[in-house]
This record gives C-alpha cells, sequence and structure tokens, in this order.
DNA sequence: CGATTTTCCGAAAACGTTTTCGATTGTGTA
DNA sequence: TACACAATCGAAAACGTTTTCGGAAAATCG
C-alpha cells in the first residue's frame, strides 16, 4: 500500500539504508553483487525515491514554473508544448499557471511557485503587469528566471522574443507595397511591450513611404477577441470610407474582421487588404486565406527552456549568471488577404 | 539569498520552531502576542514553508499530475484550463505532461508522477493505449486516478465523459433528418473508445431509420489533421458518386474536407451535409460554417477536477472510494453545412 | 608474516517541517 | 500552604533521502 522505500529494501537485504541508496546510484565503493541485489529488489518492488525527501536534501526540485496569461490560445499552447517537450529531455517536470491576464493572480502564483522550490520560472507577462516587484521576489530568492514573448525590457533576465516592431514594419510595408495608402490599425491595449512595438513598427513604416500617419487610423482594442475584430470592422468603415488597408495586431481580429467584411459584401483584398499577425492555424482556412507573420510558439517555448536551463546549471556551479535576449525569426506569410504575391523575410 | 526558513524566524525571536511552527498555524497552545512577534516576522522576511518539507513530513504534495495526448488542440487546452481553474480554487498545482499519443510515454510519465508523489492523477488515454498495466502501477499505490474523455471502460475509477454513441447517433439522425440517403463516416482509429462508440451512433441511427449501413462509406483515418480530411473528402467522392452527406469524427478533419470541396466546387449543403464532432472555434468561422456536436471542454475540466477531489479527500478520511462516472450534456450545433434549422438536445 | 593498500560497508548528520507529549509557569481555590 | 488547573512553551521524533567520513575486512606486497 505505502510507497516502498529505501528502509524496506534495505531491511530485507540486510544491509544499511546508505548501501542500498549507493547501490541504486552505482557508487564506486560497493560491490557488484549487492548492486545487482538492491537494483532487482528495487525492480521487482517498483521503488521510486521519494521525491519531496530527495529533494528536501539535494536542493533541486526538477521542477520549473510557466506562467501563460492563457492556456487557450494557439500560440501559447504552442509554446507550452516546447516548454513540456524540451524540459522532459532534460528530466524536469513543469507546473503552469494561468495569470488569466491579472496582475494580482501572476503575484499570488509566483508566490505558490516560489514556496513549491522549483529551479526556475517561464513567464509571459499579463497585460495588465505595469510593474515588477513580483518578480523581484525571485531575483532575491535567487531563483532563476526567463520571460518570453511578453516581456519587460527593465528586468534583468534571460529572455526570448520576436522583433515585433520589424514584423510589424514589414506587414506594413508590405501592405505600402501593395499600393494602399490609407491604412488602419487594430492595436492591443497600452502597456504591453509587444503591442507597443508592433504600433511602433506600423508607424515607422508609413514614415519612412510618406506615408501620412493619421492617429485616427489607429483603434485600440481591449480584449483582442473575434467579436471585437468584427466590431472594430464595422466602426472603421463608418469612420473612414477611404481605408484600403488594415494592419491588424492578432490573428483572430483579423479574423472577426474578414467574417464582418465577408457579411457586408466588402472585397477583400480589391476593397480592403488585411494583415494579420501570428499565423494561427484558422488563417489558413479562413476564406480569403489571411495574410500574416508567422510567430514560431514552439520555437519559442523550446529556447526558452533551453535559456533557463543554461541558467539553472549556471546557478548550480556557483557561476555568475549570463543573461542574454534571443530574438526568433518571423516570416511574412503572403496569402489572398492582400494582392500580391512574393514572399520576404523579416 | 537562502529561503528563509522556520529555524532562522525561531533564533532571532529567541523561541523554538515548534512554537513558530504552531504560531503560524494558529495553534491555541501558543500566546496572542507570540503568534503577532511570529507573523510580523515572517511577513517581513517574506517567509515561505518549504512545501518539500512539508509533504515529506504530511504526505500531502497538493499537487496533481495530468496527462494528455497534446496540449496543441482547442478541446484539450479548454479542459486543461478547466482543471487549473478548479484546481486553483483548492490549492492544488497542476503538472502537465504530454503522450503525444504514444503508450509508451504515457508509461513513463505515470512513473515521473508516481516518484513526484501526486496526491492524484487526470488522464486522457493516448489513442494507442490498449492495456492498462501502467495505469494499475497508481491503484497499486492507491493514488486516486479518473478519466476524462478518452477514457477504458474496464480500469475501476471515476470517469468523466460525454455519450459519444448518443451525440453521433443525432448527428447522423440529423442528416437523415435533413433528407440524406448516402452517408458516409469519417471515423478515428480502432483503438479509442470515442471513435468505436461514434461510430456505433452512427450506425444505429441508419439502422433504426432503415438506411442501409454501408460499411465501405465508412473511412478510417490516422491522425485526424486537416490534411487526411482534404485527402479522404477527395477519395470518397471518387469511390462514390451518389454520397449526399458526411458524419465527421472530428471538426478539424471535417474543415479540412469543407476547404476541399470548395476547392471542388463541390456545393455545400446542397450537394453533401457536413456534421462535425467537437465545436471548435474555426467551426464558426469557416464557410459555410459547419453543423456540430459541441462537447463542453472547459466544463470536463472542472468536474473531472472535482472528482478527482473527492477521492483525494475520501482517501485522506481513509473512506472506501466511491468512483462514479458522469456523463456532460453534449448538443447539436446547427449551421450552414447542413440545410434544416431546427435545434436538439443529445 | 607484518605492513600496506584496496574494497566494501555503515553510522550519523543534514535538509525543514509537523506534531505529540511532557515541562514549566502562573492563577485561582480550598 | 497545598493543590488543581489553565496557559504557554519546547524537546524530540519522524518523514526518506544523500553524502561524508571513518573503519573493518580482504587482498596485495615486500
Amino acid at each position: 500500500m505505502k510507497p516502498v522505500t529505501l528502509k524496506q529494501i534495505a531491511e530485507t537485504l540486510g544491509i544499511s539504508i546508505t548501501t542500498a541508496s549507493k547501490a541504486l546510484k552505482d557508487y564506486p565503493d560497493v560491490s557488484k553483487k549487492t548492486k545487482r541485489l538492491v537494483k532487482e529488489l528495487a525492480e521487482t518492488l517498483n521503488y521510486k525515491p521519494n521525491a519531496f525527501a530527495v529533494t528536501l536534501r539535494t536542493k533541486e526540485s526538477k521542477t520549473i514554473g510557466l506562467i501563460v496569461p492563457e492556456v487557450v490560445h494557439h500560440f501559447f499552447s504552442s509554446v507550452i508544448k516546447g516548454i513540456i517537450a524540451q524540459a522532459e529531455k532534460k528530466g524536469y517536470l513543469v507546473i503552469i499557471l494561468q495569470s488569466n491576464e491579472s496582475y494580482e493572480l501572476e503575484k499570488k502564483q509566483i508566490d505558490l511557485l516560489l514556496s513549491k522550490r522549483v529551479d526556475g520560472v517561464l513567464i509571459s507577462l499579463a497585460n495588465g503587469t505595469g510593474d515588477f516587484k513580483h518578480l523581484n521576489d525571485l531575483m532575491v530568492q535567487d531563483v532563476p528566471l526567463v520571460m518570453f514573448d511578453k516581456i519587460a525590457k527593465i528586468v534583468n533576465c534571460s529572455k526570448v522574443i520576436i522583433n515585433d516592431r520589424k514584423a510589424a514594419y514589414t506587414a506594413t510595408q508590405h501592405l505600402i507595397d501593395n499600393g494602399c495608402k490609407r491604412i488602419a490599425h487594430f492595436r492591443g491595449p497600452l502597456l504591453p511591450q509587444n503591442s507597443i512595438d508592433r504600433f511602433l513598427g506600423y508607424k515607422q513604416a508609413l514614415v519612412d513611404n510618406n506615408v501620412p500617419y493619421d492617429p485616427s487610423l489607429v483603434y485600440i482594442l481591449d480584449d483582442m477577441s473575434f467579436d471585437e475584430g468584427k466590431y472594430f470592422a464595422e466602426k472603421l468603415l463608418k469612420d473612414h470610407k477611404d481605408v484600403d488597408g488594415i494592419f491588424i495586431n492578432t490573428d483572430l481580429v483579423a479574423i472577426g474582421a474578414i467574417t464582418k467584411f465577408n457579411e457586408m459584401g466588402i472585397k477583400i483584398p480589391d476593397d480592403i487588404s488585411i494583415v494579420g499577425f501570428s499565423n494561427w492555424f484558422m488563417s489558413s482556412v479562413i476564406n480569403p486565406r489571411l495574410t500574416t507573420i508567422d510567430q514560431p510558439g514552439y520555437k519559442m517555448g523550446k529556447t526558452a527552456f533551453k535559456l533557463l536551463y543554461k541558467e539553472i546549471k549556471k546557478k548550480k556551479e556557483n557561476l555568475p549568471p549570463n543573461f542574454k535576449t534571443v530574438e526568433l525569426q518571423t516570416e511574412l506569410i503572403i496569402r489572398e488577404s492582400t494582392k500580391q504575391a512574393s514572399l520576404s523575410k523579416t
């Protein structure tokens, strides 16, 4: 009934707990015969070391924490998959928490992770997160942290991101190259860095191409939902009859917009060209298929864990941390929601 | 640097570890003054009990394990969200593992969870899982288990499912009610129970309505992908020119089929009616929008955890387990991929 | 055969907490 | 004064492992 312990193995074999422990870990100072005996018994008894006792002793939980704003999300679930896959390779387990885009929850969950003594944490910030005291708790306790996607530049740790600004620039440039003159932008909330950077890239592309920047063409969305996409698509057409292109912060919203335009009989891309962001699976299924920026979620997850693993190892060897931020490549995927057919990297 | 311990608190306050511990947990045999002192110091020192020491002592890890075949999946990520939400309410953390539809991995991961001494595990079986010895390991160690969605009837534990057979019956009936005479079925692999049950429901509906059952109209898919949907859609039309309806095991495949039919100029629902399964978000966006069975992922996650929690509590109180299987309601969502417009529950 | 090395083993401490049970002090009562 | 009783505290064991260190037995060597 109760899980079998080293003590039981030792007793039935008439040896000490010490020897049993050492036998299982192939210490050189135990005979081949004893090793065989111990290992065999452990096998038949289905012995599994009590991870908590081990952690208590070794200070290594072989567990990391992961905090994401939302699980049900193509991008984040891809990231999760990448993280789990990579973690497993190194023998790490991952505890997943959801901040639901709330700063308060995020804070509470870091506390939780801290008391669980995770070896490190990966985080993608909630939209509402403006200050970073809760991250400081991690720093103080010296638990490695790496941020991905939704990061805070100010926090001193490793990061993995895409170049949102450049990608947005490319997207907008593509619209301009296709002859668009009045390009709107559906952006995300004010705080998160990606939202800002994508807006900046959009604006920069306009300026560099001598297309006048008109603030009234920029719409700030709240929850970045399908319905918001529909709503703002309609509103945009009411506000500006001359719009001929939109760069939209995220695919889900773009798909909402396309749906609304289809309902209204607006022709895409003839009347309006649309570029999204993320390259969700849906984007290649909607009609017309959506031109978008591919955002490599799985890869981001993998590299995020790799960076964290490096930090964990450095800490174990008492070496100073070596923070770096790696920037993953994005790609403009051109489909039917914009006219021209060429491919460019960003 | 190092996390602060009870010992430190006790020493700086000049009291014993025992008293410090008891003060924090509001034992009656410590004075209000001491309690205040200890609590204040704990607060300012940001003390967090070492979860491993606690677990080692109390045998309660306040952690559960979750094994799903695939994370990047609308249904499963919804389930995950439900589980995490509910677990958090009860102070539980969840470790997520992915079986990638592989029996071997599933087995390994149960081992992992076992050595982590999780308080319970939630599992949705991999498609390839045919025997259940690995689950027995859990039983033997007496760690509560509940299965959801992809279950094994033979295993003795709590389960939460939908009535796949009934739902499939309803879906097929709907096709028949719409005048379909030659109804194909794209089904999943042979092993998993849902795949079998949905097929059985399909067949039963045909029989009950005196529509001849033709085995050659049933296609067995392997990986249930978008591309497979496209492939078999084309193949079906080559094999059977007279098909006028398809009941498809899962929305993703259905969407592949719709895409292919759209390319081929086949009219939906005029030439062929289609019913999917799951009610993914995509299904309400594709053109034509897909009639499908709604599968309540979030709710399934919540109830799965609730059942597990009950078992955990029962075990703690040394009560006998009380296995039950709860069946969640599904709903036929009628959209444009089938003609008629009425709503029925299943 | 004595000395030295090698081989193998185990005692014990430590990780940080929880909990039982006894000890001490103070207070009130007879 | 003696006693009972409540209030407050702490010693110590326990959870299951890892690892250091010392020592006994066996093997090797001169």
